[in-house]
DNA sequence: GCCAACGTTGGC
DNA sequence: GCCAACGTTGGC
């Protein structure tokens, strides 16, 4: 059974429509520096895996748009990268430590406010929401899927 | 730009 | 293996 997961993208790095305009509306998810977050692309997030596509750090923070693990785990390339931000200099080609996964848009929503998505009772279980969470890539529920999709509806 | 919360690092 | 210092995240 396919799982639910959030993930996080800064939208000037890469934002909904920047996922709707990459090649087959697919783009690798780079920069992933947290060992947790790292080990769910590794042991359980599966192609067909659906993803709700957060925009964090930005001016209005919130859920943009519905996403679909498309597979693809490999060596995340920024890390051998020296003039990348996410360069990680401890990383070697034998033994990397970072991982990458692509994901493929399913459809672009409304924006589903981080304010909207605190206010609603029925997703306040939510990973991402917890106080001093600050995973970028977090398991969703199936019961808090169908809320978002919920309100997402409205 | 601030700052609280958190993860990582590295000396011991 | 502890833990203080440091860097990062991310909403505001």
């Amino acid at each position: 059974m396919a799982q639910h997961w959030l993930m996080k993208s800064e939208p000037d790095e890469v934002s909904i429509d920047d996922l709707a305009a990459a090649p087959r509306q697919t783009v690798p998810w780079t920069g992933v520096r947290n060992y947790q977050a790292r080990n769910f692309m590794r042991d359980q997030m599966r192609p067909g895996d659906d993803v709700l596509f957060y925009h964090s750090s930005c001016p209005e923070p919130g859920i943009a748009g519905i996403a679909k693990v498309a597979g693809g785990v490999a060596p995340d390339e920024t890390q051998f990268d020296p003039t990348s931000p996410y360069f990680d200099p401890k990383s070697t080609r034998d033994k990397p430590r970072w991982l990458q996964i692509d994901v493929t848009l399913a459809r672009k929503t409304r924006l589903l406010p981080l304010k909207e998505m605190r206010a609603a009772p029925s997703l306040a279980t939510m990973r991402v929401l917890q106080p001093g969470n600050r995973l970028s890539i977090t398991p969703v529920t199936g019961a808090e899927w169908q809320a978002v999709l919920a309100l997402l509806g409205r």
